[in-house]
RNA sequence: GUGCCUGUAGCUCAACGGCAGAGCGCCACACUGUGGAUGUGGAUGUUGUGGGUUCGAAACCCAUCAGGCACCCCA
């Protein structure tokens, strides 16, 4: 082990861990792009009155990396990323062309406990429409999020994105006689439901303020499946669904509350039915009022976010990462002896200007070896310029994955190299 | 920030308080014009770090760091 250690839950990305982050990255970008939606980003480092507004004081207080900067003044590497969204918006509000359809994908930092999903440092994906209040835009963002769950290949089985709605909870808390002041503890309440056993959980509801006729209601309510025909909004948000091709993915579920303050209307998470991990893959909802605490008009959104971390693993454990290539190149030019060396490094440059990624072997070393390597870096082609080839122009082709070789004139070595590329 | 568990070769792990080991991987050779397979040989290391107990510590105790599980929160 080396004497200085990483900053806890920090991650280092070797050759693989960083393709699998790319691979992320472009399946986030394919499904972004395939409904509209422009690449955008903010600072990296905000200054912790941004947060302060509306974050909650958890994201703030405790969660948050602060420092002083040499000026004196306190600044934070972002924890999220809505409010400088809501800032960008806010600073351009009359100009924009609405909806606005916006997406990022970028590090963030949180300091919290590493653990299996959790990282302290993280890449995350948000995508935002704001300027348009409606089911169906809701609708169409847990579209984005299916799209992207069928691009990774977890497919319905396997990933599910359970919905719910703020509004529809609120009115049903309402008849349960439920006090607005009480909700924010209901809500955690039923957050914390899958994680008690049920008499456990009933004690702290009583515990927390709730009569037992309300704990009643409470647990009807939560196991209530067809609630959502009761909204006006959910089944327009179900019809939508259905209307853009995602609905296997998408299912109703009343336990889904969600913690962050700003959420006003439909809320989505999506997680991995059989896997290890009990996380959630992405989650986000409606938001109404985010703008107001930047100085903007009111301006309604939807939106969601996903770490890269837990999806990372999901795609680890159910075996759907691509298979890892080191090396970027799919040819390589061996060096046969210190005399043909620059014949080698010619033709590798050659090879590079049409085109082809090209590794060359640094220096005349057993061919042996130098086969090893190209084996090791999972590369497609082989070529070995010896004595006899340099003499009649030609160059040995060789087809590392089955083992078959041509010996073949200058003029025909690009097409042949083309044609076993090409074929699987 | 709190509680519990773990930390030994590159990886996965073993070793009763008594000489630190195995499998895989790695390197070399068999193979001086050809990778994967096979065989032979080789190197694995401050037992996370620092202290303590003991004739003797990888093991027991304390501290610390990191990882994991739970709480909290959440992507």
């Amino acid at each position: 082990m080396s004497k200085t250690q990483t900053v806890k839950g920090t991650r280092e990305f070797y050759p693989e861990e960083m393709a699998l982050r790319n691979y992320l990255y472009e399946k986030v970008r394919a499904a972004s792009q395939a409904f509209g939606y422009q690449e955008w980003d903010g600072p990296f480092i905000e200054t912790i009155d941004l947060y302060a507004a509306k974050s909650g004081e958890e994201l703030v207080k405790k969660q948050s990396f602060v420092f002083e900067d040499r000026g004196g003044d306190l600044v934070t590497l972002r924890p999220e990323l809505t409010p400088s969204l809501a800032r960008m918006i806010a600073a351009k509000q009359n100009e924009l062309t609405y909806p606005v359809r916006w997406w990022s994908f970028g590090p963030f930092w949180r300091y919290e406990q590493p653990q299996k999903g959790r990282a302290r440092e993280f890449f995350q994906w948000n995508i935002d429409m704001l300027g348009v209040n409606s089911p169906e835009a809701d609708a169409e963002l847990i579209a984005v999020a299916a799209a992207f769950l069928r691009s990774v290949k977890l497919d319905p089985q396997r990933a599910v994105i359970y919905v719910n709605n703020r509004r529809l909870m609120d009115s049903q808390f309402d008849a349960l006689g439920i006090p607005v002041e009480k909700r924010l503890e209901v809500s955690n309440l039923v957050d914390r439901r899958s994680k008690m056993d049920s008499a456990k959980w009933d004690a702290y509801a009583l515990e927390s303020g709730l009569m037992q006729k309300q704990l009643d209601g409470l647990k009807a309510l939560l196991g209530d499946f067809d609630l959502w025909k009761k909204s006006d909004e959910l089944t327009r948000l179900f019809a939508a669904l259905e209307a853009l091709g995602v609905k296997e993915y998408v299912k109703f579920d009343p336990n889904i509350m969600r913690g962050l303050l700003y959420y006003t209307g439909t809320v989505f998470e999506a997680f991995d039915t059989s896997g290890s991990l009990k996380r959630a893959i992405l989650g986000g909802g409606r938001y109404d009022n985010l703008l107001a605490d930047v100085g903007g008009q009111p301006l309604s959104g939807v939106g969601f976010a996903m770490g890269d971390v837990v999806i990372g693993i999901i795609l680890q454990e159910a075996g759907l990462l691509p298979e890892f290539k080191p090396s970027p190149a799919s040819v390589m030019v061996t060096v046969f002896d210190e005399s043909l060396w620059m014949k080698s490094y010619a033709l590798a440059s050659e090879l590079r200007r049409a085109g082809l990624n090209t590794v060359v072997y640094p220096e005349p070393a057993k061919l042996p070896k130098q086969f090893k390597f190209a084996d090791k870096m999972k590369m497609r082609v082989a070529l070995v310029i010896g004595p006899d080839e340099a003499e009649k122009e030609q160059v040995v082709v060789k087809d590392l994955s089955n083992g078959s070789q041509q010996t073949v004139q200058k003029e025909r070595l690009l097409d042949v190299i083309q044609k076993i590329l090409a074929s699987l």
